[in-house]
DNA sequence: AATCTCATGTAATGGGTTACATGATTTT
DNA sequence: AAAATCATGTAACCCATTACATGAGATT
């Protein structure tokens, strides 16, 4: 098995320091709740959890299932686990490294016929436009529950950050836009 | 040798479509011009030009060298190499994912002591205001070279992705410090 | 009965960084 | 003479996705 020095088994921790899950349940949930800033693949979360438990970061609960649970595991994370989970939360965070093909094929965009930059444009604020959307949707349903005294600030933050983000980069393709329009129009 | 179905290939196509270059040469300009949201390592840039010439989308510039060139190779993009280019720049851009393990680890924050989220939105704030300038200084220099007839009009507009992207997290965190303040105040 | 979703897991493959190896030229 | 930079390249390793294999339970 592999040794895995990277981010996954602490994500794992997080996820199982709020309640005991399955990996299924996990995979569903960073798919629902975190894809717009991270993911993981089964591939990772399997062989991760299991690696959690021979670090006595986490255990299978057995035994007392209520409903006759086919096959799955419940993965609880031990003390120790929440030790490691905040030690890591106190490390600074790896300084973030972008891979935005959109903006290397715009950076290239002189070798190409205007109306294709401008294209991938539109999609892109397209995009961006659903995902604003989804984000206020997610901000609203954050709000219903806090007035229901259900506190969750620091996912809310995190919305919030998406929010922004989608919106900057909104802005930036319509700004985009009008100059290459522009300039397509007044060559000088 | 690596097949190498991935992008690097076109990243240097597209640079080597501006001007014949060496896998050095192309190394620095992605570090000075690419690097906040794109990065090539050597491991990737040499291997990957050995298969375009091997794909005849890339010639050694041979002879005439000038200066004497210490081993150095200089690589010329070839007709069809232009062609395989432009196929590609009008191809939809892949849908981009982020990782930000800031954004994990805000996500956990109710794990840690307020102040270790604070702390980490501080040094945050720090490296997107340094970006900002950095993509201000970039602007102008651009803005000069248009003053005298030199257009890059779609390298600015990445620069100004760059402003308008740290921008938004800066502002971002500038807001999420001030909920966590608040909430640390009023713990209602 | 067939199909869909739940559920766990492994193997193959790909893509990328880092470390290492080598040597020339330039600067101090 | 030593150190820094220029310059190319390979090997090891790591991380991650995808494809595959298996099977239970629920739905149509």
């Amino acid at each position: 098995m592999k040794e895995n020095t990277g981010k996954t088994k602490y994500i794992l921790l997080g996820l199982l320091a709020h309640q005991p899950q399955t990996g299924y349940t996990i995979k569903k949930a960073i798919e629902y709740e975190y894809s717009h800033f991270w993911q993981e693949s089964f591939g990772q979360i399997y062989p991760t959890l299991k690696q959690l438990v021979k670090e006595d970061l986490a255990v299978i609960m057995e035994g007392q299932e209520s409903d006759s649970t086919r096959g799955q595991k419940l993965y609880q994370i031990t003390e120790k686990g929440k030790k490691v989970l905040i030690t890591w939360l106190e490390q600074a965070p790896e300084i973030e490294k972008l891979r935005y093909e959109l903006l290397v094929k715009v950076s290239f965009g002189e070798a190409a016929e205007p109306k294709v930059m401008l294209e991938h444009l539109d999609d892109f604020i397209k995009r961006n436009d659903k995902n604003i959307r989804e984000m206020n949707f997610f901000l609203e349903e954050l709000s219903k529950l806090r007035l229901q005294g259900d506190d969750h600030t620091y996912k809310e933050l995190t919305v919030l950050s998406g929010k922004y983000f989608y919106t900057a980069m909104r802005d930036w393709a319509l700004e985009a836009k009008h100059i290459i329009s522009e300039r397509k129009v007044d060559p000088s």
